[in-house]
DNA sequence: CGGTTGCTTGGAGTGCACTCCAGCGTTCTA
DNA sequence: TAGAACGCTGGAGTGCACTCCAAGCAACCG
């Protein structure tokens, strides 16, 4: 048995990936070319090909000419990588996970675990957060008092 | 009138600021080295020099020889910076809210609206982090199934 | 009084994640 | 068929937030 991960958004609950990337085009039909994968992902033309170079992306289809062509499939994986940037996960990181990807299925408890502790890690940065949002409160409070009092003092 | 903001933690119900920065001399005999200081706050002596250099420290005093003597107010200053450090606000911004804390009281509205911003940055970014904790979430459930499938196979 | 430790300075270097450039070829539009 | 628009490459540059360095002074220890 193989089990092959579809790292398709599919028809799931992905709650909102920031811009609207509603047109894809149907499987089969799905031939992007730089610029789209641009429009569609809010990244630089700059940054893709950066990312294929140092090994965050499998290898994109080439026109006959040589430009590249996404897949939905390359769509979808963008999408993936770019939630994994949104938690802070350093690109060396993201790179490694693309390793143990194209590695095979024998690196599913790599995988797992790396996820894992990802998701500690996105954890205990929202408590940091809450953290300083208590501080913000409290100084905001201060400000918004302050203001108040300095107005008053005006009547 | 004149409103003074004590920058001071005090008895306050500030939450957990890291390094459990107990050993506070009582005001009057707060004179600090930068190692201590080093060891009090977990930032380097590199650090805060360069904070001083940058416009993000107030002027620390000097001993005699002209070495620096950090104060329990220095010390509570460092505090709320590392706060903010930790919602993401960039250095720029905090040299800019320190200007405007050295500039008086008429500034008030104006570092009221940093913070106000600062604190929307912070309540989206925690909303970011928790949408990506559903793809986590469900590409670690993936993984564990995955491996149970796996493990299953073996039996 | 020599050595170690701690602190000083200005300026240079580092690591990360892009970001841009020059110089070139290809493809589309008028 | 001219010219704009788009894409390609390797390599250099950028901005941020530190981080380190060399050279030198000051204080204490044996």
């Amino acid at each position: 048995m193989t089990l092959t991960e579809t790292e398709t958004t599919g028809a799931g609950a992905d709650t909102c990936a920031g811009p609207p990337q509603g047109d894809r085009r149907p499987d089969g039909a799905d031939k992007y070319t730089i610029s789209e994968v641009v429009a569609l992902t809010g990244l630089t033309a700059h940054t893709l090909r950066w990312y294929e170079r140092i090994g965050l992306m499998p290898h994109i289809d080439r026109s006959h000419t040589g430009q590249r062509r996404y897949s939905n499939r390359d769509l979808d994986w963008l999408a993936l990588v770019g939630k994994l940037r949104l938690t802070g996960m350093p690109v060396a990181d993201m790179v490694r996970y693309a390793e143990l990807v194209r590695a095979g299925d024998h690196t599913y408890t790599e995988r797992f675990e790396l996820l894992r502790r990802t998701r500690e890690d996105v954890l205990s940065r929202i408590a940091e957060l809450q953290g300083t949002l208590a501080v913000l409160d409290r100084k905001i409070g201060f400000y918004a008092d302050a203001g108040r009092a300095l107005a008053s003092e005006r009547t």
